[in-house]
This record gives structure tokens, sequence and C-alpha cells, in this order.
DNA sequence: CTTGACCCCGTACTATGGTACGGAACCTAT
DNA sequence: ATAGGTTCCGTACCATAGTACGGGGTCAAG
């Protein structure tokens, strides 16, 4: 018989479901109810059931946080996602992506300078490592 | 003659040049102090004076900030900067360049997805753009 | 029909990195 | 000497993104 637990039952999850596919806790499904990042769907008995779509947000979520999105703009993005608004979605894009690129410079940067610390600091046995100076650029 | 505000008295600074010089507010410089990431220096007459180092430090902080040290880790670097341990400061640095290299990793991967959206979401120009799709990888 | 695992709900608390506030003291130019 | 701009100090508050807690409800198996 199918149940909750199993597999075969992915367009039917509780809560506790939901996250582990998602790779997210309990409280953090609930913290994103209350953000209206993700539904609440009606209760069949006292339990909430999820599906495949609610795994979809929640994977979106996760990976636009990645890409630097705030909560508040996902939210806006996921309306979008249903909306008609397509200048708005580029726009949020194309800043984003703006921004993603200076980031990814700049820790670039950050990075030849701690290799150069790692270098000068792995030459030579006494003595400190020139930390401050490595990131003096 | 020479005061406080003048470029010639680099190395006599009060906590407002100082927090000018490094870009960052006063307020910043105090918590920095509070954090004991910058000295406190002794008042002569009321007022504290900064120099040279501890401009250093500040902008120091700012980039290891940038390079995603917390600023606990940082104040342990600064402590590094002055003691003998090479290979405490080297295992701080190689650490943190393998996160930076998954970072840069993932907001490149993060960009291209924002790419893909832009230009789906550029071409044709009715009904929603397909946002959560375009990061479903 | 009880037990154990899971769910619901509201509220409170956490960490990180600041930012703001209010009153007193100080410093410099007029 | 007085007005203004700073500084000092402690305390309080903020945003973001969760995480924890406690008390009660539900559900499926044994």
């Amino acid at each position: 018989m199918l149940t909750r637990g199993m597999p075969e039952m992915v367009g039917s999850m509780t809560i506790g479901e939901l996250a582990t596919a998602g790779s997210v806790g309990v409280e953090t499904i609930r913290f994103y109810q209350r953000k209206h990042l993700l539904r609440t769907p009606v209760r069949g008995g006292g339990i909430r059931h999820y599906d495949e779509t609610d795994l979809r947000r929640l994977r979106f979520i996760r990976q636009a946080q990645t890409a630097g999105f705030t909560l508040e703009v996902i939210r806006e993005l996921l309306d979008l996602d249903a909306g008609e608004d397509r200048s708005r979605a580029r726009k949020l894009a194309t800043t984003r992506i703006k921004a993603l690129d200076d980031k990814i410079a700049d820790l670039q940067r950050a990075r030849d300078a701690l290799r150069r610390l790692a270098r000068e600091c792995a030459e030579g046995s006494t003595g400190p490592c020139p930390i401050l100076a490595s990131f003096d650029v």
C-alpha cells in the first residue's frame, strides 16, 4: 500500500518529506511559508500535503539564493513566473548578472591574494607570515 | 599649519578621518574595536589618535571580508600576522581558497542560468518568462 | 488502543555584521 | 567665549535567514 513515506507518493508529501527532498529542515519550510515563498496547502485531516510543484519551488528558492537573490526578491521572481511582466523579470536578471560578475571578480582577486599568502607563508620556515601585506594590492 | 583634516597628517587621524580613509562609518570602527579587530588607542587629551597601521588593518579587514572570512577568523588572522604560527595561517588560507573556488563555481553556474533566463525572457514578447524552468539544471 | 514518530502552531531565540541614539566632553574658528 | 562640528560611551535596535521550544493533535503499526 502506498503511504506517506514512499517514493511512489512523490506527488503527495508531508512537510518532513518535502524538507528532506529539498535538503532543508522542516522549520525552513515553515519559515518560507510565513514569508509567502511557499504555499500553505489546505489540510486533509490535520496534515498538509505537498506535491512536485512545491518541491520545484523549494529547489528554485535554494538555487536563487545561491545566485545572491534575497528571499524578498525571490518572492517577486516566483510571482513573476506566473505573470506577464517579462521586462521586470529581465531587469531583475540582468541586474543580478552584473552583480554576479562583479562578485566573481572580487572573489577571484581575493583567491589570488590568498594563493600569494599561502605561497609566501610556505617559503622559509621561520618568522611570521606577511598576512596583512599579502592583501595590499 | 598642520591640522587633523589635512593629508599631511595621515599619521595622526581622528576616528572620523580613519573611517573616511577606510570607506566605513565611524560606528563600524567602534564596532571593530569592541570586537578587538582594531586597537583602541590611548587618548591624548580626550580624543584618540589613529595612524597608518590602523588604516592598514582596517583595509585588511575589508579585503578579508570580501574573501569571505568572518570577523572572528579575521581577528585570528590579525593576531597571526604578528605571531610565528606559519602553518595555522597557511591552513586558514588554503581552506578559504577551496571555499572560494567552490563559491566562484556556484556563482558562475548561477550567472549562466540567469543569462539563459534573460535570453529566453527576451525572445517572444508575450506570456510569462520561464523563471523556475531556467534554473532547473 | 496504546506507543512512537511525525505534524501543527505560536512564540522566542540565535548569529552575523552592523546602525542608531542620547547626553556629555572636547576642539577649533569666529 | 560661544557656536558648530566631532568625539566618547553605553545601550539599544536593525535586517537577514533561519533555528528552537513547548504543548497539543494525528496516524499507522503492533
